[in-house]
DNA sequence: GCTTACAGAATGAATGTTCATTCCGCTGTA
DNA sequence: TACAGCGGAATGAACATTCATTCTGTAAGC
């Protein structure tokens, strides 16, 4: 196995075992089994699990943002542009459940509250077409003039509910359910 | 100290510390130290880690059941009721910070999704207010046509995100911006 | 009223287990 | 042969849980 190769096999054996387990229920141990390397392996290409973890986080992420930047089109009327974002970013969670499962360990970890404070507090710039999105709203008097946080809560709280309750299992979304859904979210923020 | 007395302070201790640090940042010896008795005490009235922290998830959903309770009026319209619902849960966490980080750890580990699993497949009878109050509301062709866990979602998503924002402190709640935020929850949900 | 005996509670040091991380000998390659 | 890169056993720290011991309150015996 080529050196990257390697490095990548690691990277998506954490992804699988922590998405599954939990951060607790993955020990290094674990990920090195299922990666097919040696636990000490693991410590050529990451310093230590914190390292791992965060690393990870920070990749996925990447991936997410390219995803749903594709397709994206900033002159399209805001409403249309929030039904693009919302079913692009449902659509790419459904399609990688890992993923999603991922991000939520993290976010309700307290790796995530460290990244979320800085991400609010401004430390991170955030190139984020979400936050865009909502202040072209609110400024063109197409959103309710709200604070950006409770903007945010409105359209990813129900976004993430139905992610998770489908990717356990609770619902099936199939296409037009998810639309309408995007859409009773968009009634939640619209004027 | 008595022995009710005793048995309260661990479990307000218990849930001080799993609120604040998490369910594996908070050993049971801290949690004997928070609460002014040795380590072995606890396992004189919790078998073992396990049921502390279910038994104590128990008390918490009921606690905040009474409260809700008190105030409701199932005979008003729908409208009415979901918003008293809304403003009365979002209130009550605001007011409990520490049950609120504590149910969030506890949904978001092995122990919630078990829980959650067990209660979708009908193994716990649920008096919800918020099932009935949903069913009642598409049936009166006053709420959208969704799934039962949609319509949750778009309701609870955003009540849980706000919350949340409130308790970290990123963001400010007053009663006024509370009662727009659920009415902007209804907004998403009515027809 | 005072002392002694005893049961049930409480304690916290000791135990065993589960990891993250380290370390050193091995292997394939140049 | 020399060496970079690996593997996985060894190490030590962090815990949950146990259990031999100590404490406390109650009640019988005087």
């Amino acid at each position: 196995m080529s050196k990257p190769e390697k490095r990548d096999e690691i990277v998506r054996a954490a992804l699988e075992m922590i998405a599954e387990h939990g951060f607790h229920g993955a020990p290094m141990a674990m990920i090195a089994d299922k990666a097919g390397v040696g636990a000490g392996t693991i410590y050529r290409y990451f310093e230590n699990k914190d390292l791992l973890i965060t690393e990870l986080y920070r990749e996925l992420e990447e991936r997410i943002y390219a995803a749903v930047l594709v397709g994206y089109d900033p002159e399209k009327p805001i409403r249309e542009r929030f039904l693009y974002l919302g079913t692009a970013v449902l659509g790419y969670f459904i399609a990688n459940p890992l993923d999603f499962r991922y991000l939520e360990q993290f976010h309700n970890s307290p790796y995530g509250m460290a990244y979320r404070r800085d991400r609010i507090s401004g430390k991170r710039e955030d190139r984020d077409m979400y936050r865009e999105l909502f202040e072209g709203g609110v400024a063109q008097q197409v959103v309710k003039d709200f604070p950006l946080a409770i903007l945010f809560a409105l359209t990813f709280g129900p976004l993430l509910a139905v992610a998770r309750d489908h990717i356990l299992n609770f619902i099936v979304l199939d296409d037009e359910l998810i639309l309408r859904t995007i859409e009773a979210c968009w009634d939640g923020v619209k004027r």
